[in-house]
DNA sequence: ACCTGAACACCGTTCAAGT
DNA sequence: ACCTGAACACCGTTCAAGT
């Protein structure tokens, strides 16, 4: 049977998008013209249905985000302890969300704990966020370390750092940065992961 | 007797440049006719002075922080390089401040780029903060890669990780603090920087 | 060496006009 | 509703020309 529909103008103008950043990469210059010109669509037509350019970049990355991670790969043994490192990570990260969600989320966080009058009430709660945040990252490594991918006396020290940048990153992804930062947080994770387990576990290259 | 010079036109250039970052904040919009016309300056001397308006910005951030912080860690090469980089993270951090401080900051930031209207002059401005930081933090990691610390390649990806760490150390002062903050804060800022120099004995690859 | 401003090649957004 | 492209108001950089 055949279910091929013609792609929409809409669809088109995020294939030629997503295009354009997939081969260029992070240096991919998403104008309006020249995505326009990629899409085979008007200038007028790509702002009817985007009507801004920071549009286009949301609804892109949001399907960046969707297209990666459903399941939690930590116990996944076929993986390097990296990559179910990192991937675990990621998925701390999709619950932060990208674009608006990751502001909202930053605004909200802000308005909870830090503009908020500083009760015991409140610093208890920030605690508890902190506290469940840390357990979370010390399963995740103690798991790893079971494995000898590092240290169990390292586990504290080397979650307090994941946990940091994992708010940074989170913190970065609600400042209005430009496009896809996806592949540079990719790298910064991956970085972050390697600084924490020990070094080349895998002999491959 | 009279010392007054009458102030040369690159000062002149910047000290307006300075004027209008004063006024507006981080969201100036120091364009180059912007600049050029505060400073009564054409546009072409402008150039003549910074080349590119990135050298412009580089000069302003490098002389602000100057003025807050005079002497530059970096360059005291009697202590190791782990200690030269923690200090000049440390003083990124000690600008950001503390307790109420911290948070003030960090709401001011929310303020100005999180919940305010997503404008392109908003992006824009953080974009531009967003160079400053990884062009200083750059700087910084070159001084040590010509001294061996770290390879050249891996300066942009390294200045990365530090300013993700550095925002997420940022956040978490803002956030309402444990007692021992500072010193599991040195401990972060430590394993992010030993991740980022040479890492480990030398083991050559 | 320093300075000028026009010119160039971009950018994102708006909008009257078509279908 | 969807699409078109000209027009507008910017941007950073280049450059022949002046002093």
């Amino acid at each position: 049977m055949n279910d091929e529909k013609p792609p929409s103008t809409r669809e088109r103008i995020l294939a030629a998008a997503a295009d354009m950043l997939a081969e260029d990469g992070l240096t991919a210059r998403l104008s309006v013209r020249a995505v326009a010109a990629r899409a085979g669509v008007s200038i007028g037509s790509l702002r009817h249905h985007f009507p801004t350019q920071q549009d286009l970049r949301d609804e892109l990355t949001r399907r960046i985000f969707d297209w990666i991670a459903p399941t939690d790969p930590i116990d996944d043994r076929s993986l390097p302890a990296r990559d179910r490192l990192a991937g675990c990570l990621g998925q701390v990260l999709a619950a932060v969300g990208a674009g608006p969600q990751a502001r909202e989320a930053l605004a909200v966080a802000v308005r909870t704990f830090v503009t908020a009058e500083q009760t015991e009430q409140v610093r208890a709660s920030y605690r508890a966020v902190e506290r469940d945040t840390q357990h979370r990252l010390e399963g995740w490594l103690r798991t790893l370390a079971e494995e000898g991918a590092l240290s169990v006396d390292d586990v504290p020290r080397s979650a307090r750092l994941l946990s940091t940048v994992v708010n940074g990153l989170a913190y970065q992804r609600a400042m209005p940065a430009d496009d896809t930062l996806t592949e540079r947080e990719r790298e910064t994770l991956y970085t972050a992961v390697d600084a924490v387990l020990r070094p080349h576990p895998p002999h491959r290259t």
